[in-house]
DNA sequence: CGACAACTCAAACAGTCGTTTTAAACGTAC
DNA sequence: GTACGTTTAAAACGACTGTTTGAGTTGTCG
């Protein structure tokens, strides 16, 4: 089994520091205030450089974007893509075993490390990605789909293995409920905290992840939807 | 035990046809482009109306936005307020026991009504929900926390008593992570989906409820998280 | 009929947007 | 020194934004 992670095949660009600094008040400005609402002269002031800086740096608001969301999801898909090929090789030795845990682990661990990196982002991306989801950036989409869509793959392969008395189609439910879970907790999606009753403080990684992967690898692994489950 | 719906706390205002076109306009491109990125002049355009209609019928277009998004919530929220009142009486009265999946079943069951009902903006509210869940909008939460915070308390008192064993913030989690799937799920929030590669077609109101009800249950019924899971 | 309210309409308002242009400063090579 | 590509600076571009204006239409009641 090759590994996927070629050394070349999304070589990082290098920013100069007036490019860097763009990219870090965009980044902010675009998680709290959204991609629309940002404008580029709010950019431009809180990074301190003049504004056609970013239209000879980046060729436009939409690229600008794109560079800052793949500036940070680039190092982490590939974490992810590292850990799959780690369970793989451990199971394949005997040395560990293919289990549900073990699957969801290898989004969590690498979930884990960015949240706590601020020098990646942190929290912050995570954000972004989540408003991504929500707001439909096409040529995001496209770029997602075909640069990093074998990573899905790679996890429904895992995740069948670890449970293979469910059908094809039951593992994908699974797995789209348990990322949906594992994803929004990460970004701090607290629907409870809208009506400003939430008892849950979703800030901290290591709570978060104590919390939801018991709920999760429980989840994934209840018994098979048999009946409708309104009866 | 005193009824939680009360018949005029919430009152219905009426709106004539141009205010209900202007309203529907709306709330299809707020979901589709976002508040932001939508004019008034595509939604009059679409509605079929005047331009100045909008500032005339509803103040400005943050007030309609909020228009919008009342008309919808109102009566689902006092749709979930029966159920837990009707589950509660059925306890008392000993028909009925208090189990998960029965508070489960409290927000699934106005959730899945509102869903497969067109009128009531269908599956095009939840998801405008959650474009409000993303972007902030303080107004909405100011409103949604002193009119509706209740519901949340409720919910929260009803999955407690069916978790006795869990701590109040293990309970607190149990809801927040819950509440997570279940919203993300009706609202068609696919993470696997950015990546092309969702085997899952997640837009089946009642495809949903068969696979997300036992995931949630046995999410929210895991034995409590003792020990950190990453070890 | 006239009067009054509800409502619609086209036009204009002041402001902001992303982007482009033009000129100036910079470091480096000849 | 001059010449050059790179980067920054300020100003202007046309297009679009939410909102307001004032005249016009409609329908209803007395």
């Amino acid at each position: 089994m090759k590994s996927s992670v070629s050394s070349d095949a999304h070589p990082e660009p290098k920013y100069s520091e007036t490019a860097t600094r763009i990219l870090d008040a965009a980044e902010g400005l675009f998680v709290e205030l959204g991609l629309e609402a940002t404008s580029l002269r709010q950019i431009t002031q809180q990074a301190g450089v003049n504004l056609a800086a970013v239209n000879y740096h980046f060729r436009s608001k939409d690229a600008l974007f794109e560079a800052v969301f793949a500036r940070r999801f680039a190092p982490w898909a590939r974490e992810c893509l590292r850990e799959l090929d780690a369970l793989e090789a451990s199971v394949a030795s005997g040395k560990a075993a293919l289990d549900v845990e073990a699957v969801v682990m290898c989004y969590v661990r690498p979930a884990l490390a960015l949240s706590k990196d601020p020098s990646r982002g942190g929290a912050v991306f995570v954000r972004l990605f989540s408003r991504v989801l929500v707001e439909n950036h096409r040529q995001l989409r496209e770029t997602l789909s075909r640069e990093w869509g074998h990573l899905v793959t790679r996890y429904t392969a895992a995740l069948g293995r670890a449970l293979p008395r469910l059908s094809s189609e039951e593992v994908a439910w699974r797995l789209h409920l348990g990322f949906s879970v594992m994803f929004h907790a990460f970004a701090g999606n607290d629907i409870l905290k809208l009506f400003g009753r939430s008892a849950v403080s979703a800030r901290d990684p290591d709570l978060i992840v104590k919390h939801m992967v018991p709920f999760v690898v429980a989840g994934m692994s209840a018994a098979p939807s048999g009946k409708p489950a309104a009866g």
